[in-house]
DNA sequence: GCAAAAGTGTTCCGCATACACCCATGC
DNA sequence: GCATGGGTGTATGCGGAACACTTTTGC
């Protein structure tokens, strides 16, 4: 059986801060689509596993290295990749901004962050896979917990609920919120406090690791 | 870039019928895995469509035509297949299994109907592309009304009842059942009874069409 | 008349929702 | 002392969960 297909990875990293939903976004140095901006990603090597091509890419185009990745979905639509048939496995990651210093070398020119709501033009069908992986990222909420992978290590519980309410687009009940996320045990309370300008200082929290997991792996039902 | 990678598409196929649910097999004529059971699937050709090679596979395979079809997850471990490096898209399917008669060609010796109970060992990783669909069946019975696909055009209120305990492994509330699916408004009652052996005869329901694939778009919450 | 399956209502409790005021700090 | 953001409690209503008896048929 011949076969003249390709495979590639594609990577939709999404990063919170203070209070902007991100994406990790490449600009192009080579033809098709020099120029323009696009997902990390790249061709899968004959012995390398799937996962270790899309994090191998996202380092080598942008020097982030992640913890959190899952695979969103494949497109193979012929005709999706002027270079002949490329199928691509779309991967779905999360990650704190600011750990990272970009870092672009191989097939990228530059790798930058971009707040959600100010994309610019993408190569190839990435739109549609972008919009794929936030479709998913915003689902994610409601059986899952959230927050561990895009939050710094300690946190006041405001960060928490300013990353809620930018995911689901809308405001929240701050003492509806504390009361479920406190029901659900995930937080511990640490003995610091922190306080940045005017107002009142807060505690700040952390995620029980363990916890977090045991939450993710049974699912919760999550309305706010 | 050379790769010699090599793209497969594979299926799972649920349907029930009569208190059980069963996967569509095929038996391999050819190597490797030479008469052993395995998902229906194969190669993708270059100018088709994911979409398109799954259902040509199936159709050759084991004449089964299929109505709902979705992309469940994408294999990819190097040494899953001794052929070399070869990527498998899988596919998830539901079906009435008494709508077809099964018709095995090309590569396939024979394809039957296996309760997921009373499954052979199966070639490849495909017992893994199996565990992975049926948690995702398990899975969408609480985000999505289910059974229009599995369950025939007229149906007594038991048979959707059996499905859900069938499918989520315990026993069902029968009023309380009836009462949130009632709220749905998703089945249209029929003026019509059945009756099969002793016992009262049941009146007979259909899903409402609109209703039913407004809920899929709209997720519910659905909780027995 | 009895075995088998269909059909039907009520009570209780937990959780989601709505809602407003006091507290600690910086300037 | 005032502006800013942090922190907290109560009342209401809806929906999920538990639970058992009557009805209609075949034999």
């Amino acid at each position: 059986m011949e076969q003249k297909i390709q495979l590639t990875v594609d990577a939709v990293v999404f990063g919170y801060d203070a209070g902007d939903i991100s994406v990790l976004l490449v600009k192009r140095k080579y033809e098709p689509f020099k120029d323009a901006w696009a997902l990390p990603g790249g061709f899968v090597l004959e012995h390398e596993s799937l996962e270790r091509a899309v994090e191998r890419e996202l380092s080598e185009e942008t020097g982030v290295r992640i913890n959190y990745l899952e695979q969103l979905y494949t497109f193979g639509e012929p005709g999706r990749d002027p270079r002949g048939r490329v199928i691509s496995i779309a991967y779905f990651g999360l990650v704190k901004p600011n750990a990272f210093k970009l870092q672009a070398a191989t097939d990228a020119q530059k790798a930058e962050w971009f707040p959600i709501k100010e994309l610019p033009k993408l190569a190839f069908d990435h739109k549609i896979i972008f919009d794929t992986a936030l479709k998913r990222l915003q689902g994610k909420i409601t059986y899952e917990p959230l927050g561990f992978e895009l939050l710094d290590k300690k946190f006041p519980f405001s960060d928490l609920e300013k990353l809620y309410a930018t995911l689901l687009d809308r405001e929240i009940d701050r003492r509806n919120f504390k009361k479920k996320i406190t029901s659900l045990k995930v937080l511990d309370e640490l003995n610091e406090k922190v306080s940045i300008g005017p107002g009142r200082p807060a505690s700040l929290f952390s995620f029980n690791r363990k916890r977090y997991f045991q939450l993710k792996k049974e699912g919760i039902i999550f309305e706010i």
